[in-house]
DNA sequence: GCCTAACCGAGACGGTACGTCCGGTCTTTTT
DNA sequence: AAAAAGACCGGACGTACCGTCTCGGTTAGGC
């Protein structure tokens, strides 16, 4: 996913615009991406530095740079790497009410995860606002997932009648991921179950008209 | 503003812990703050060097690290003095319902002042998150007053009866800053009157039980 | 003059110790030890890399350490390429007198050939002491052609009578070689007739108890 | 002796042209040239480095940009610092004879001077070339200060008689040194008595009429 | 009115990360 | 198997900036 393409001719009329030379090692692409990752929850933010990054990844900084125009790019994209995989949309709870199935999502992970998932929030909120595509990848990683998860379990109460029709979806399927990420993000709060219960029973239920 | 006390005497017990020589310009205090602003609005924090400030502001840097210990503490003060006069706490609207005060909160500023803030809420946004404290300061500046404002508009409301005395009012008073402030600090997307109209009609009033 | 030869079989029992597969290209050996002159002529020592000289050669480095093994041995080599055709050994000059023969070695070039001259001297001058073999290199091409030219003249004065039989030619047949080399590597300046002049007439003639 | 000047105010009408703000230390000057020479001495001039200069002086690498352009201007102070006191000028030997006077010019440094000078001497011949101020800067150190010796000598040698006063003193009294600083800087062979006694007895005394 | 200490602007200082460049090696595809 | 192209590692370069320190000078008290 690196952001730097490998250089084009000039002239796109070109007859062999083909690639020659030793092509480019897209395994070390991923090693170094992990390696920043590594890094960031190591080291936090702060102490992120290329070389630090290019010797995990027993890589030269040339090879980085070759990828990723500055440090930001490379963190930026490390971060969007934390996309897949961290909530299961296809696999979503199904416990026949929405208070259930809101709750549900939010399943602990296992405390190595936790601690590793904890220092990259940790990094990643010293480094929001460093630049636009930055902050978009943190929402990207942080609030569009849960968001998307929230939006279809919200559809599915809907369609089995549990909440009105009229209700407004798009807007409320945003209201838990985004605090939860201002808090997360911004405040450094815990993110617990207190207060996923708080917004849940005093807010989002409430709204649609369903009591706790 | 400044954070750093004159330095103190290590005896308590001298004799002469009253201050003797040069006073400290205090004047200088908000000179430095303000360049501080101007050098943020104009080349974004990621441009903000200590030299910078210090030149802007006709100061040395030691005149500068007199008052405050760190980039970060000077950036905060900075920021901190935006809060206030930005939300008129003791002259809140009273139109007589929840929505209408809610909604007379946001005034538009002028242009001039629309301008200035933008340009500082983006390089704040470039900040957030370089330590714990400047987030809070950003918090402080960003959210609070405004949750205060909601707050006291909607004790209002349950005072006179037009919600019920058990809704939770400090969860929502809350719901409102923190999503527009995620929008301002992280998303940089406007925060204009149509996203106050859906936050206060779709989740506020409904979760209070009220029709917009 | 490659210093590396092609690879050899390490078992030498192997029943095709014969070199298959696609031959090596000699003509690209000399295409590239053209390539660095014209590098170090353009721009110099300190701007001489190899890429730089692939690019120039249309070679790929591969191909230069293929053949040499460092950038130093490919210089040398190059460098070495001077010697031959710069003073013509088998056809010294014969006036009958030391002092005419001295004198007559020294035939001013071209203006085309003593720029080029020039500049690769100022690069080899660059180049000189960057390890031991490279300066031999240039004391190869500089002295030692020169130095054996005035051997063979003053061998020949003392076979004829003219000077001494008892008077040291090795050390005396060096020393102006030596000193013009100094001026030309170290000092930069130009080497001109009247200097030689002055190093006959006022040294080498003198020590062999000779008047000018 | 740093090449950088404390950067000109551009209008030299300027009032106050005097100079503000701390003082350059130039203590820091000698310290940092100083380092320069040990860490020659002790890894060569290929393996000098800034940064290992700077640490060696416990400086900033951005006190040394101050004071010189580039690696090469420093080099070239640190090696001209070694001309001071390499030879004693006011204090010429006085033996009677000019052969008596040029062999004793040459008196063998201790075991360690020793040491530490053929190892800068061969750092030195690293770097000749590298550009005309850094080669001008070797022959100051390494060619003059023995050429005004020999100068004064053979002066001396003339005053009273024992050689003729028509002879070529400016030509003959660079001989020795340059062929001498060709050997230690170009071929890197030793300077020993037995070379020296061998130019002073074969090319200069019979130069001037003398014999051995 | 003078002494003294803390202030002030200016800018040098140590340290550290940045992003670039290049030497020598290795890999891919073509010849 | 050699060739051109070019990616790779490692490490030095020269720049920028932080937070500290030093310089000469200014501005108050306290005497």
């Amino acid at each position: 996913m690196p952001r730097k393409p490998p250089p084009q001719p000039k002239a796109p009329a070109a007859p062999e615009p083909v690639s020659v030379g030793r092509k480019r090692d897209h395994l070390l692409d991923a090693k170094i991406l992990e390696a920043t990752l590594d890094v960031l929850a190591e080291v936090g933010a702060s102490g992120l530095t290329m070389d630090l990054v290019a010797a995990r990844a027993s890589a030269g900084k040339g090879a980085i740079y070759r990828r990723w125009g500055s440090k930001s790019e490379l963190v930026i994209d490390a971060i969007a790497q934390l996309k897949r995989g961290h909530i299961d949309l296809p696999n979503l709870p199904d416990t026949g009410t929405l208070r259930g199935d809101l709750m549900a999502l939010f399943k602990p992970l296992s405390k190595r995860e936790r601690e590793r998932w904890a220092k990259i929030m940790s990094a990643l909120a010293s480094l929001v606002g460093q630049d636009q595509t930055l902050s978009d990848a943190a929402n990207d990683v942080v609030v569009e997932p849960w968001a998307e998860a929230h939006h279809a379990l919200m559809q599915r109460a809907a369609a089995r009648g549990e909440i009105a029709a009229t209700a407004d979806v798009a807007t409320l399927s945003r209201v838990v991921p985004t605090v939860a990420a201002y808090r997360t993000l911004v405040l450094r709060k815990d993110f617990d179950a207190d207060f996923l219960t708080a917004m849940i029973d005093r807010v989002i239920l409430p709204a649609f008209g369903l009591k706790p």
